[in-house]
DNA sequence: TTCGCTAACGATAATCGTTATCATTATTAT
DNA sequence: ATAATAATGATAACGATTATCGTTAGCGAA
């Protein structure tokens, strides 16, 4: 199912890219396409959709998927997320290795594991010194 | 943000959750609102949807995010889950803890963490056979 | 270097899942 | 039973994403 994509070069795909690999928010769609309308004007939200969907398929990006808005990350190696149910922002959490998870569902699931993701939820280091 | 509901009893919402809480392959509102109309006619999608919410704030359900639309679990239990990529079907993994996920994400996040979800990619038993 | 093909674009309409509104119905305490 | 109001059904509205379509631009061949 997955296509076949990027035969020709675009300048607006390289600034998404750019713009998505240079920031750790894990921002939306619509955050990057504000974000560069600036530099590029004549951007279309249509465009960034397209372009993100497209990246994703070639691997460039990951998507992550929290409640209501999907969310893109430029950081394609593993590691995990948490949302945070105050401010709502996504954060990185960088573990060494999956604690044996894949080995563990492989060993209890018959079926074929090809990846995974985990989102946690709990309060980001800010909001948790502010809250209590 | 957690709301108090259900001071009073419907028929709905018990359907809803009878009917979430019989199946196994974590379904959409829509799934739900098409099983219970020919038992429940005058049903409105508009409160599966609201009971869904509700349930899922009452702590009796779990809502799963998986890309696009929103699938439910009536089992609140700890458990992880599997999405096909070629049939689209959301299944169980379960496992007797969580690998210690959740204590080596505490000590390398500077937050609090509260909750997590896994959810694995690959093939599900009858697709990986067939397919290979 | 220009030409032609068509991928990618920008603008916007359409779609889809979900939520809000509101008049009506039904549950529950009195 | 009655009154108060939670919950309902119908449907409009909403927000995120995708599809459409005419135009633009990247790139290989002439």
């Amino acid at each position: 199912m997955r296509k076949i994509h990027a035969q020709r070069h675009s300048k607006q795909r390289d600034a998404i890219l750019d713009n998505l690999c240079s920031r750790y928010d894990h921002p939306t769609a619509e955050d990057i396409y504000f974000s560069l309308k600036p530099k590029i004007p004549a951007l279309s939200l249509a465009t960034v959709y397209r372009n993100l969907s497209q990246l994703e398929d070639d691997g460039k990006i990951i998507r992550i998927e929290s409640a209501g808005t999907a969310r893109y990350d430029g950081n394609v190696n593993l590691h995990y997320h948490l949302s945070c149910i105050n401010c709502g922002g996504v954060f990185d959490i960088f573990m060494d290795n999956d604690c044996g998870l894949c080995q563990k569902a492989s060993e209890v699931f018959d079926g074929k594991i090809t990846g995974h993701s985990v989102l946690f939820t709990g309060y980001c280091s800010a909001c948790n010194k502010q809250a209590g």
